[in-house]
DNA sequence: CAAGTCCGTAAGTCAATACTAACAGTAAGT
DNA sequence: ACTTACTGTTAGTATTGACTTACGGACTTG
């Protein structure tokens, strides 16, 4: 058992570090592998492999071994859930504002 | 000049705090006075006050003081903001694919 | 004007975490 | 089998940042 003691770091989490969100970036274009990244990036290739790895436990980006390359790609269901979430939060928001408004439109409506 | 000294924190970092996320989702659902979202969180009122703070700098929230109380809300357009940048990944992401499934495509057509 | 509310800020502490260096493992080539 | 290339992991350090306590300013009510 034990697994991982790991806390399973959500999208956001993952997306907040600057670092992790500049190889995410990167990644949209095109996959790549473990050394292209390290390469363009401003830190060292294990601080790398790091970050791929909260990348991959926040479901954002999948591994696949190639001979000895390991190429990550963008996992779009990552995005995804993402994105519904914010859709989500903007609908009960725009909800909320026109609740509020129709609240004040009743009191004009009142005062007339 | 000099304007704000502290490293202006976008939304995804704002948002990468479990706390913060918690806040903004509160807010989702209307407007709220300080006091009412420190009530209802775990942690004290100036941490509260702080993790509203970066939310403002971030766009993501909007603050009005009605009296002495201060009214946050939620301001779309933070949430507009990210919502691009993601559906931009997105697009960049799936347009990799395509370009690389067509890649595969014509090498297959090739070895015909 | 005094007292009570409501909120933001400053200072300081402590835990989370991002980073590097060193090591270990796996695959391909000679 | 040995070497080389590519990557993941571990240990240890240092920095970031989230939190509380204490304080001060702004507003309202008696």
């Amino acid at each position: 058992m034990a697994a991982v003691v790991h806390r399973a770091r959500d999208a956001f989490e993952a997306l907040g570090d600057p670092t992790r969100r500049s190889l995410f970036e990167r990644l949209a274009t095109g996959p790549m592998a473990v050394g292209d990244l390290a390469a363009g990036a401003a830190v060292s290739r294990p601080a790398v492999s790091q970050h791929l790895k909260v990348l991959e436990e926040a479901q954002l980006v999948t591994k696949t071994a190639v001979g000895a390359r390991h190429i990550y790609r963008i996992d779009p269901r990552g995005i995804g859930a993402v994105r519904d979430k914010l859709d989500a939060w903007h609908g009960t928001a725009m909800a909320a504002f026109q609740a509020f408004a129709d609240a004040e439109h009743e009191k004009d409506e009142a005062l007339k």
